[in-house]
DNA sequence: TATGTTGTACTCATATTGAGTTTTACTCAT
DNA sequence: ATGAGTAAAACTCAATATGAGTACAACATA
């Protein structure tokens, strides 16, 4: 027996004190030009009748942390990640006291996809919706103004803030924005994409010409959409993602010039 | 008694299986103008005698995760987080088996420091010691070949890998740099740590010029180094860190432009 | 004192950017 | 049908950023 054998064999896990390993899934899309977080309605204590980013407890030791995601993902929505849904980890937040049955670690992630059928609501929520981002008031900082009609649960407004702080960096210098999309766009349905997420205009001329000067961001399709824009101009060329995993050069934000200081 | 209390009283903990949460941190630091890391050698099975980022267990709910990891450093390395180290989280690390023991769920953290001294081996180490990142072999993949004179434990080529990866990122648009240096440095030594971080010479006059117009990457002290460099050359000026959080516009590496494709 | 090295300040051609303008193709309301 | 308004895509042009090289003075070393 070598010593590793012998370690092992002496082994009791039951000693360790219980902690438990969720995941928790920042799952964004856009509806009508404004962002949209999947929340489930808790139909059960804590924090019962408030709203909770979908997620649920990891079978560590049987499934990885991203399968683990990707099934809560899909067994408390009824979404299926395999489409077009963008899957990656975001942060992990172990603070005391975040749960208040047990000592918690939850590893957060980020998921970003067109827009999808409203949800189902699954197992322990007795309700399940794409939320306006908008409508949870959030600050900066990631807190929640007492009044808000939808309050989260958890220290889930500070996960979803820096969910949509990461995805903001994101699209700076990723192509992921076209995971919004469906899989053929144009560009002005792309720039929309960018001027949601950033909440701010942007110039649609140098917008296109930036795009299109990247290498791998898009490819042509060679076609156009059927007709033009609602309110009238000529039918605008369809575009694919790209190639590209990184974009070089990057689209930086225009606002963030001496902004973080 | 409300649902909520009703509810806690009921719970049982001891019913959810045995599931570790450990911190790992990839500290980083430059000696010669080489990236070394901070590993111990492992005093216990498993992997008796190979190499491995200092970590440890968190006691979840008694601390918070940034914590354990500024514990975990010191604790086994006989280093302080206070001063002038950075620490951050990186990513968390949940694959099945990735652990002989048991379900081990593992943030990592990377830290970067200034040159210091050399560590002292903590409890579970039989050694500790800054090793030069090249004498690892590390792929871009994150593997290790079957040769390497220090070979590393459990995951942790993977680990490491990712956090030179981010540390690389992080020097394009933060000022994380200076986190390498003293308190006060010249431009010369702060282009020192791009290259090595980098792999790549830089422009000297340009990356001068570049340092200099970001605002609040550097502010000058008025000093000068006492003497010139060690081959000649005159007095370089002296420089601290400045206030910006985020570097505008960043210092984007010369190499990359069509690479990860 | 001669020689080589280096920090800093230049120059200059070329890209990249921000902000407009123009052209053209479409929708919608008369 | 026709005109008014809108928007996609191409263009212009000045301001700015970048890459590559030169210049020079201050220093160490032999």
């Amino acid at each position: 027996m070598t010593d590793e054998e012998e370690f092992l064999a002496g082994y009791d896990p039951s000693r360790y004190p219980a902690v438990a390993v969720t995941v928790d899934v920042v799952a964004l899309t856009i509806r009508d030009g404004v962002p949209h977080v999947l929340l489930v309605e808790r139909g059960r204590p804590p924090f019962q009748g408030l709203w909770a980013l979908p997620g649920g407890f990891v079978k560590v030791g049987a499934e990885d942390l991203d399968t683990a995601a990707a099934r809560e993902l899909a067994e408390e929505t009824g979404l299926e990640t395999p489409g077009r849904v963008h899957l990656e980890q975001l942060a992990t937040y172990g603070d005391p006291g975040r749960d208040p049955r047990m000592p918690v670690v939850s590893v957060a992630y980020l998921a970003f996809g067109p827009t999808m059928a409203d949800p189902q609501a699954g197992s322990d929520a007795s309700d399940a919706a794409w939320v306006p981002v908008p409508s949870l008031g959030l600050t900066a900082s990631g807190a929640q103004p007492p009044g808000a009609t939808r309050r989260l649960a958890f220290d889930h407004a500070r996960i979803l803030s820096d969910g949509l702080e990461r995805a903001r960096g994101k699209l700076e210098y990723t192509p992921l924005a076209t995971a919004f999309l469906p899989e053929v766009f144009t560009i002005p349905e792309l720039r929309a994409v960018y001027e949601c997420v950033w909440g701010e205009a942007l110039h649609a001329g140098n917008f296109h010409r930036k795009v299109l000067s990247v290498p791998g961001f898009v490819e042509g399709t060679g076609q156009t959409t059927a007709s033009g824009g609602r309110r009238g101009g000529p039918r605008a060329r369809l575009y694919r993602s790209g190639d590209a995993r990184l974009l070089h050069p990057a689209l930086l934000r225009p606002g963030t010039e001496d902004g973080v200081r």
